[in-house]
DNA sequence: TGGAGCGAGTTCTATGAAGCAACTGACTAG
DNA sequence: CTAGTCAGTTGCTTCATAGAACTCGCTCCA
């Protein structure tokens, strides 16, 4: 379907969507990030046609979000781990979940998070790396960046921050 | 293309994929949040058609994220705001916006967050919710939460929590 | 009264990605 | 020597997407 590509959006979300931003791709990396390896155990999980799987793997490869390491010889066999670039992606992984858990989840949240060091369930808040501080989406306003360009990214409406909370990209 | 639903997908992920997981939602979300309301608006930021805008627009005032609020009568006229749960996708898209600067912004961040709170530039962290302290991604484990009916969710070689970061959904 | 313009869509066509199933190829285990 | 495993590949059909042109209801201006 001519997907337009995002390569040259000079927007950090827009590149995270470039890497992992199709329907499969972040539920691959999910996957990945729970230990499956196996392009069979992928394609079983998930349930998607082998194809697309493989050329979602392909692409999650060339973006350096996971690597294919070869685990035998014989029958040349590789699997697939996640690199540091796909760990990174817990975060995301992680906002989709307690989204997805306080929006959409009646039953309860089907996975929760056991914090080991301190032995409880629980859930991520965000905090300012600045003064420690938990953050509420209204106490943050974006503002350019070094890698600026692009005036259009800065807020159209900027008035609206008052009453309307802000985002972050 | 016959998109597979993730609707029945018992995973907070999948259902936030449901929500904003193709290619234009999550942009549409990032427009939202940043102020952009109007059609004609996210058509001209995006370059997105206007039939799949329309169509993106429509799914997201189905899926509650967005809402359709008419601010002119006579050439009837409406307009897309964030809903709160809307609203409550900025760490999502926080966590994008990270992932992108510190992977794929070789001329530094195009956009920076600053914390009005306390008036510097900053990056969020989370933390736990229960103990307080700041988290890292091998730190924490999923378990089955209540809302758990597939035990294909959990991890399938756990083992690799020893050796290999895990994730959160 | 007539025309230009705006905002929010809708309709059209072609192109090509998604989905499905069947097949290959290199091996192993019984 | 047959069945099974694993990681793809090929072929076919269908339908979503991009792109541009068009509609509709109105306002503004002369």
């Amino acid at each position: 379907m001519r997907r337009t590509s995002f390569k040259d959006v000079n927007c950090s979300i827009a590149q995270c969507l470039e890497a992992v931003g199709d329907w499969w791709s972040m539920l691959i990396v999910r996957d990945a990030l729970f230990g499956v390896t196996r392009f069979d155990d992928f394609q079983r999980r998930l349930g998607i046609s082998r194809n697309v799987l493989n050329q979602r793997l392909q692409h999650l490869v060339d973006h350096g979000v996971l690597e294919r390491v070869p685990y035998s010889e014989h029958p040349p066999r590789h699997e697939y781990r996640p690199t540091a670039k796909g760990r990174d992606l817990w975060r995301v992984a992680d906002a989709m979940r307690q989204w997805g858990d306080r929006w959409t989840a009646p039953a309860g949240p089907p996975v929760e998070l056991l914090h080991t060091t301190c032995g409880h369930r629980t859930e991520l808040v965000p905090h300012c790396g600045h003064c420690g501080a938990p953050v509420e989406p209204t106490e943050v306003t974006p503002v350019p960046g070094p890698g600026a360009t692009d005036p259009d990214f800065i807020p159209t409406h900027p008035q609206i921050a008052s009453e309307e909370p802000h985002m972050s990209a």
